[in-house]
DNA sequence: AAAAGTAACTTCAAAAATAGAAGTTAGTCA
DNA sequence: TGACTAACTTCTATTTTTGAAGTTACTTTT
């Protein structure tokens, strides 16, 4: 399977990650979250090659995941900027960080959240939609949908 | 900067994503959360290469993001199982699946997931630490540790 | 008026990663 | 004896990424 096939998968988390579940794209979102808004930034502050930062970004732009507006018109600039279904990306970068925070570091974190709702440093956890209970992976069963069972049982007879 | 490079760095997202932030690593840990145990079905049910899948399974172990367990010996058989550090893993799943959820599909999610404390089906949201109100990008204010700003001063001047 | 600087890119060759097919190992089953 | 299975490994072709250099359309400095 091409990475592109992954997008052609009917489950969200394949299509999603076939979409922007890259490093350089992660690395792009976490600067997007600190407030970088201009090409040159993203490119020092995130160190990849500036070759493969204006290719995600366009695909980002196509995407609708960010949008390009000038800033000046001579000399002509620009900057980005995130959409809605940019910042609500924001879990998956908190996910990343929260993980990185508890295994691969013993220092204090780099980034601290403020919120400003109450005005604590936060570190965000996953709680129950339903009744507001904080969760984890063991506190929840995955429901398959029927017609992902069944491409699963076709896919598993292949071998 | 080599992809190795993003690892050296302070911040934990770019850590994390370093080790675990590329396509195929995801779609195994999305794999693991749904119980899957065996080489041939993620190579199946996954679609990736042998050869990666190979790969990406020896780096997670040595990570000690899963680790690998007979479960027979004659003939000789392996299973693959999460460790603490690879449950963790799991916000980043669910946020990606959220994501997808919301903004790349008008079905049904192919997978539900259901809260063993409510017996609901959850679309799990993040909340604050300290208050417990849910909170998205906008309730968050990023506070940069001075190591980390001045890494980021640094490389802003690199131009 | 010419030269240097700046932001936002594009181009290109070399290196690295991935895909897909085929092969291997240590057995069991008919 | 021959087919089958799970869990891989090996190989070459293709694709992606890197890193350096170049381009465009201006503004600022000398």
């Amino acid at each position: 399977m091409s990475r592109a096939n992954l997008s052609s998968q009917s489950c969200s988390i394949a299509r999603a990650v076939a979409l922007v579940g890259d490093q350089w794209t992660i690395m792009i979102m976490r600067e997007m979250f600190l407030a970088t808004r201009r090409f040159d930034d993203f490119l020092n502050l995130t160190g990849m090659s500036s070759h493969l930062l204006s290719q995600r970004l366009k695909k980002l732009e196509t995407l609708g995941v960010i949008r390009r507006q000038a800033y000046s018109q001579r000399p002509p600039r620009y900057e980005y900027r995130l959409t809605q279904m940019g910042r609500d990306l924001w879990p998956v970068i908190i996910a990343f960080k929260q993980w990185g925070d508890r295994w691969l570091t013993d220092d204090e974190p780099s980034v601290q959240l403020i919120h400003k709702g109450c005005d604590a440093a936060s570190t965000p956890r996953l709680m129950c939609s339903q009744c507001g209970e904080p969760m984890e992976a063991h506190d929840a069963v995955a429901q398959l949908a029927p017609a992902f069972e069944q491409e699963r049982s076709k896919l598993r007879k292949q071998s």
